[in-house]
DNA sequence: GGTGCCGGGCG
DNA sequence: CGCCCGGCACC
């Protein structure tokens, strides 16, 4: 008992001192890095949010960056985070937390052993990810640079950065991402091995990787997939026809998923140079016969990626790939503009090519996770980096990487961000983007409905700096009075609980609302979910007139609760109001 | 008796 | 305000 409410109290402790403003954040390191001493050993356990970037709370806003000399190493962090608008958002988080410590973690676990090679851990990927994200946004390559020039600095990565980044701005970064960045992955890479697949960094590793996991639902939901694909592709389209520029790093899975097959195309290319582009194009046009007929597509959608390896083959093997999965996904796609089709599509693909890879694309939306522990406002690009980051940190999970029983996916939640305009929001928080603006209204009306979700998450992610960012997700979501702990509305328990890599779930329905206003959403239905609980709300306030005006006791929820759930043998893994013997919040009925 | 949660107490 | 628990209502 005691050991726990200790371990408990040493965990969420600092709550007590910091509790005003409290971003967020793991407690335990924060603490330290408060009275300016790094916890003295990160200890073995999950605890450790890597103090450094912590610390770039406290002030209010760091200066944007001066690129002068090199800053202290927290500052640097800080300065890096607060210097670029989209390093901010994805900076800090996966410098704060994760990024800041693991990626140390990560790189010295490189340098000293030769790494695996497509098979990575989880670890592995998420370390990667966000190391993706941090190149993709903001030319990570000063960073390796820097990291292996100054070996010695091991963990001071940031060091470097923090200057390097700050004199580039945005925009040419990105492009400059596009040349750089490969040289780098090639460097990385070439130690473990060589292969494509690092070509197209981390991303891919990942998307695959979530894409493996995704399949299993999949498997389970063609129709959504379908449907959702379909979005996809419109956006896609979008995109492409306007000729918009790169869409952000993190997107929803679908996207994601896009971008799998672009880079799977685009590895073929390489590998095959420069006639790369007619092979694309020819298989169009050959497979647009067998699209039409509504046959097997060798689709590049979302719900493709998987197979989407297998793509590369089909150019060279016009045999077409036969999963029925998203047959039709290509259709809607297509049936628009038949006779450019063609065309567009290798335009697309020429496109998509260039940008999805050596630059992320920048363009729109980014997708982001989001912690919604209590007081950890955590922002990662990554699902699975978050669901890590919620199961070692706020679940104490550590070691069991693999494992995750859906349970993370409680406590994170998907935010999109406009890129762009979370620049904007940097430099002058006016500005929105244009689109966008009309979908997420002032008022948020319905705080957890799943759809008023996303844009919620992303005017206030515009609107509001970075640095209030702990504060955006859990405003709405966890709204609820006591809120005894954050709980995000947006997954279904019972869904969740099923979805061993719940991630994808989320992102899927709430992504295409921000995208397309008018659009219903995809199939993945937000309603059962988002709609559900308010519903469950009324009725709640309905039956309860009639069922007695004795008490206002809750009705008694008849779901899971964290007890049953997890047994009092883990009562450390329930939630703070069922530890409190409070109406649970995490699986709310 | 087990469980979910309210009400209230302690620090 | 965070944390905990007595105790009640429900199952």
């Amino acid at each position: 008992m005691q050991a726990r409410r200790l371990a408990k109290r040493s965990s969420l402790g600092s709550r007590r001192g910091n509790a005003a403003l409290q971003p967020p954040g793991p407690a335990p390191a924060r603490e330290g890095a408060l009275p300016g001493l790094p916890p003295p050993a990160p200890a073995p356990a999950p605890a450790p949010a890597p103090a450094p970037a912590r610390e770039s709370w406290r002030p209010p806003l760091p200066p944007p960056r001066s690129a002068g000399t090199g800053p202290p190493r927290a500052a640097g962090a800080a300065a890096a985070a607060a210097s670029s608008p989209v390093l901010l958002l994805l900076g800090e988080e996966d410098e704060d937390e994760e990024g800041g410590s693991r990626r140390r973690r990560g790189l010295g676990r490189v340098q000293a052993k030769p790494r695996g090679g497509a098979e990575e851990e989880d670890d592995d990927e998420e370390e990667e990810d966000e190391e993706v994200v941090v190149e993709v946004v903001d030319g990570d390559d000063d960073d390796e640079d820097g990291e292996e020039r100054f070996v010695a600095l091991g963990p001071g990565r940031q060091l470097p950065k923090g200057p390097g980044r700050g004199a580039l701005k945005v925009g040419s970064i990105k492009r400059e991402m596009a040349f750089t960045f490969q040289p780098e992955d090639l460097k990385r890479d070439s130690s473990k091995k060589l292969s494509h697949q690092h070509l197209f960094p981390l991303a891919m590793e990942e998307d695959v990787k979530t894409a493996d996991t995704k399949k299993v639902n999949r498997a389970l939901d063609h129709e959504k997939e379908n449907t959702r694909s379909i979005c996809l592709l419109e956006q896609k389209r979008k995109v492409v026809s306007s000729n918009i520029d790169v869409p952000p790093a993190r997107k929803s899975s679908e996207e994601l998923d896009m971008d799998k097959v672009t880079a799977a195309m685009v590895l073929t290319s390489l590998s095959t140079s420069p006639l790369v582009r007619s092979p694309p194009v020819r298989q169009n046009e050959g497979l647009s016969g067998s699209w039409k007929e509504g046959g097997g597509v060798p689709s590049s959608t979302s719900s493709s990626g998987y197979w989407s390896w297998s793509a590369p083959s089909d150019q060279s093997n016009p045999s077409t790939p036969s999963p029925p999965l998203s047959a039709d996904s290509f259709k809607p796609f297509r049936s628009p503009a038949p006779p450019d089709d063609g065309i567009d599509e290798a335009e697309a693909s020429n496109l998509l090519f260039d940008e999805p890879i050596p630059r992320k694309r920048k363009n729109s939306m980014k997708v982001m996770f989001k912690c919604l522990w209590k007081n950890c406002g955590k922002v990662l690009s990554t699902a699975v980096g978050i669901q890590k980051h919620i199961r070692t940190i706020h679940l104490g999970r550590v070691g069991e990487s693999d494992y995750s029983d859906g349970e993370e996916d409680f406590y994170y939640t998907e935010i999109k961000l406009n890129t762009d305009s979370v620049a904007d929001g940097l430099s002058s928080l006016a500005p929105v983007s244009p689109s966008q603006s009309l979908a997420s209204p002032p008022t948020f009306p319905t705080p957890d409905s799943s759809r008023t979700e996303t844009p919620c998450a992303k005017t206030e992610t515009k609107l509001m700096t970075p640095l209030s960012r702990s504060a955006p997700t859990t405003l709405y979501l966890v709204h609820t009075d006591h809120a005894y702990q954050a709980t995000p509305p947006v997954n279904i328990p019972g869904s969740a609980k099923f979805t061993p890599n719940g991630s994808s779930f989320s992102i899927s329905w709430q992504s295409p609302p921000v995208t397309f206003t008018g659009i219903p959403v995809s199939p993945t239905h937000s309603h059962p979910v988002g709609t559900g609980e308010q519903r469950q709300h009324a009725h709640t306030v309905l039956s309860s007139p009639p069922r007695g005006t004795v008490s206002l006791r809750k009705p008694r929820g008849e779901g899971k609760k964290c007890r049953k759930v997890y047994g009092m043998e883990n009562r450390d893994m329930w939630c703070t109001a069922c530890r409190w013997k409070k109406a649970c919040q995490r699986f709310i009925d």
